[in-house]
DNA sequence: GGAGGCGATATGATCAGACATATCGCCGAT
DNA sequence: ATCGGCGATATGTCTGATCATATCGCCTCC
């Protein structure tokens, strides 16, 4: 059995937790740490970086590593597409375009962009359904300028959210949850009452500095998201 | 001027961008990116082990590494604690504790801590201030089982996350995130209508398998957090 | 006593080689 | 044709050594 460098993070963290080592203080050097564990440095090395990784530790050269004074809560929160997250809970999917409309992106839109110049734009709104049941409100603007082969697709059938992964499958987003009161038109589509609290996440994503999309999702009364750390 | 494995991430990453390799295609595998970098393996291994940890790239030991058919997101949210989140916002911080009582644990809160036995409970009700107007509520039950040493404190002046994260600074934990319409009691105490939307984080936490606290903290209305990835 | 320079030190990263291990896909037996 | 076993292969990890680099803290000089 060779030292795992799964060990050595094991050790410290439990020292950590224990409080043996206390926040703020200097935890041992990697080179004192292979000594004790039999091991080469790079195995403490990797062991430590993953560590501070994890925001457990912080590391500085020279300077060594310390436990960290006030604990890093980073949650990572995993953002499945619609209709995974609807199956996930053993539903059926249905999907449903409600409107369908281009034109000249308006001010707010092209400030959302980080843009100055005139574009146009596809504005979006489509239902997700659980069990035929209102899930979830995509509100979406799609550039045009960015993406002009939007417009050749109907999305009658397939959600916008599906066909922008399929054209650009990776990109950079800014992702933010809120909560807002129901109005009557999305109190209408979601078949709850005007005011009621929805949550609210938006996206602006990007491609490669070029806005992509901006969307507002409104999911249904009681929605809920989760993460561990 | 070494290879550096940032550079072989990036030049992998924007392979994967431009299309060049399409999402469930096969990368090259590490002995290959080594000799086309004229580097050692586990230069290249660092590159890939780390596009995959963000969720890139999938890999499989003699299967390969492949492009993700599906990309992963997943946002890391930064938690931070509301007096950091107030000063953030450059508002001067304040703390008020409404409420404060000793008993026993009623049984929603034992079904949360997945806990079968009777243990007492310490139940807080406190107010984050910024700059003297409401900020948040924070709804608090610590486990007296768990934390004797919490009934000794009177919270009167440090609020209880700021006491716990001196106390037991390294925990597990389970976060989420909804939207609740404020009641009678929590629009008055944050000074808006009752049945306005209001974003609500709740969180559960242990320590070595021990139900430690359990928090809902409900901010004042257009409260919203966000994540780039 | 304050500013600035410099050496010691801990981490950051790489290398070449080795062994471990999961698993894909082929081949042979049924 | 189907199942089971087995070898080839790509990743997983460790080693011990080297060079790079940020920076802490002391020492000197004014």
């Amino acid at each position: 059995m060779k030292t795992d460098f799964r060990d050595i993070k094991q050790y410290i963290r439990r020292r950590i937790v224990a409080g043996d080592w206390a926040p703020g203080q200097l935890v041992p050097n990697e080179v004192d740490l292979a000594a004790r564990f039999e091991c080469a440095r790079a195995t403490v090395n990797r062991a430590m970086r993953e560590l501070a990784e994890e925001g457990l530790v912080e590391r500085r050269r020279k300077a060594g590593t310390r436990v960290r004074s006030t604990p890093l809560h980073r949650p990572r929160f995993e953002i499945p597409f619609v209709r995974k997250e609807v199956e996930a809970l053993g539903s059926v999917y249905g999907y449903r375009l409600i409107d369908r409309a281009a034109g000249p992106a308006p001010d707010w839109l092209k400030a959302q962009f980080g843009l100055e110049t005139d574009i146009r734009a596809l504005h979006l709104v489509c239902l997700h359904l659980a069990d035929s049941a209102p899930y979830q409100i995509e509100d979406r603007w799609i550039s045009l300028a960015a993406l002009p082969d939007a417009e050749d697709n109907d999305f009658s059938e397939i959600g916008p959210n599906e066909w922008l992964i399929s054209v650009v499958p990776f990109s950079d987003a800014e992702i933010s949850f809120s909560a807002i009161a129901a109005d009557a038109e999305a109190a209408g589509r979601l078949g709850c009452a005007a005011g009621d609290a929805l949550f609210l996440t938006e996206r602006s994503t990007w491609w490669n500095g070029q806005a992509i999309t901006y969307v507002r999702l409104i999911s249904r009364p009681g929605h809920k998201v989760t993460a561990r750390y």
